[in-house]
DNA sequence: TATGAATGAGAGTTCATTCAT
DNA sequence: GATGAATGAACTCTCATTCAT
């Protein structure tokens, strides 16, 4: 393979990840549901038949941008968390990158739209609940670490902590997606952190 | 009218609510977004043009079924928190109700769908942003004579711990539905009750 | 048969034909093809049901619109030629009708929907040319006596003169119905007469 | 691109005027209300989905008939007038191929289809008053030719003679492409000469 | 590698009509 | 005499997909 076609192949995987970033905004904003074909060229200048090059059938496509978010998604929590050690400063981080206080919503969105396929796709399913996993472990290991260090206070496995915390955060970002007036991001924030509190068992001392 | 008359207009007025009821189970099924009219159709022997008569266009019929299944919802928990008097217990049913422990999770599919669809519809969001008023209030009332009767400790206003106690609800409701294998629903309710504890502050002495 | 009854038959007759009178003007809004049972529905307050009632279906409404918009036009050009005794004045009257020059152009509007139907429907033929062969018989009168009174003066036949006379009519009712601003109706009248001055050899000295 | 592509383009170009071609007949024959996708697709063999892709909404199909139409129409009566010369002959022509003595009167029933599209409809009423002005100015351009060459004799405007002329062809197309019995195509063929001779002021000595 | 042409399947909607009252 | 409920037929349109280039 020479230099060209590699560099021609490159290229090529270059374009499509920029069409799958453009199509996670379309699918964050329309729902996977409502995406059509026509709504990504539309978005990207790519013609219909090229997205099919790309990916396959609609549904395949869907399936792509799901993993590209939740991939995305971990990656930008991970380089936020680079530099952070404190137990409770990394729950925060991820809590607020979640709840979508930093940065569009798109991401929880995206989020819902996975959740809902899964229900009905299998392989989707697994790959979600491998996702969920992720988030499931990476905030066990933050709790753990929390105990260990005496910042936090709790007799319960790390893991089921871990599994409540992540449901108060999935809760609390569905007010705030849909604008609830009487539950702004910085209420949500407050709030997420008083409960996470509570959960973890945050010892006064650390408190902010 | 006459007697005949009126008893028309009931009789065809259940057959709407039953019509209505068997829609509830096809979009919780499907999807809103994947239920056709003929989808209905097979599930009640009613023919297309006849849910058109009866609802108009599809999208009316989905919000109906979205109103209906909120309402069923809410008359269902209210019926059961007939009998109960306990702060506790009362939350408790709320909980095990919306997480599926009881019943099927037809309820819980459904009132994500409304979700999705009041992210895009502001007509539906105005209604599900009550509807979620409406079990906030319920379950504040129920913090708040916890409280009153020395059952629950804390200082929260109690409309602020009901907002994290129905975020918990919610996010522990995933990955249930989910079919989470590490997730059951008898864990998830004991995880909920846990954390429900924490939140309100539960008094040793009252717990189960 | 009471009085009662005879009373409520010629208010039901009245009322139809004040249906018929409204449906002729949305016919003559909307084009017979795309008038349904609906538009006079709403123009009218009457149910569906009702008009199928009182016309039977939708085919024989539009029929019976047609018959009642020829009556109406032939009626109110005759009352209109009450009064007139010149024969180039009853010319006049009758081309100022048709071209709408007098009144809306409702009538000439539901001529033309007459004409197409026509061009399908065999007994719609039928009485279109019926009207048609009247429409000729009357201006060929007209011009039999003008020419007896010398106030015309061609050889042709009165009969073929009418024709040629009817055709111009028509033929100039067409840019003033689509609005031609080259064509206003004031321009078309001069066209008009102007025209059929030279057609039935109008002699100078009865010229406005 | 290459012959073959440009081949392809060509190919598709011929097809889709083909199939506009044979829907100029379904719409001379049905009408344009009353032709469907379905109607057009039995007379080409062409799939509905195509016809589509050709034309976009059934209202352009029917629009880019009308077009074709117009111009066909044009295109043939220049093509006649190819060889003639004569003031009157050339008047001739025009009056011969719109009544339809000469060909189907499929051209006809077009042109009044137009017509009624162009009452409800702004854009095809420009274009439609846009091919009426065509034809006047070409007649116009008859008239003035013949009152120069002395065939003509008459101190109107051309174009208000024009304006006669067109409106009697059109008023005498009616009754013949109506099957009128009393006025076949022959007698309105004389009917029309001899109007047209009187409007312009045929000289005898040019006369037939 | 990338894309336009063509097409079939399926969906929502309109509408006249029938039936019962 | 008049009308609402219910329903089937027909139509337009969207959209994913296949084929050829």
């Amino acid at each position: 393979m020479s230099d060209v076609t590699r560099n021609g192949g490159r290229r090529a995987a270059r374009k499509r990840d920029d069409v799958l970033a453009a199509a996670c905004s379309v699918v964050a904003e329309r729902g996977a549901d409502a995406t059509r074909f026509t709504d990504v060229t539309a978005a990207t200048g790519v013609g219909v038949s090229t997205l099919q090059y790309y990916f396959g059938s609609r549904e395949d496509m869907l399936i792509a941008v799901f993993r590209f978010a939740a991939q995305s998604d971990f990656d930008a929590v991970e380089a936020r968390l680079g530099g952070v050690t404190g137990p409770w400063e990394r729950l925060v981080v991820i809590a607020s990158h979640l709840t979508g206080a930093v940065g569009s919503d798109a991401g929880w969105r995206l989020w819902v739209e996975s959740w809902r396929w899964a229900l009905r796709d299998p392989d989707v399913r697994a790959e979600v609940l491998g996702d969920y996993t992720r988030w499931h472990v990476l905030i066990a290991e933050i709790i753990a670490a929390g105990v260990a260090q005496g910042v936090f206070q709790t007799d319960a496995a790390p893991m089921d902590v871990a599994r409540q915390a992540l449901a108060l955060v999935d809760g609390l970002a569905l007010p705030v997606a849909l604008g609830d007036p009487q539950v702004t991001g910085a209420m949500a924030g407050d709030l997420l952190a008083d409960a996470l509190g509570r959960l973890v068992g945050l010892r006064p001392a650390a408190a902010p």
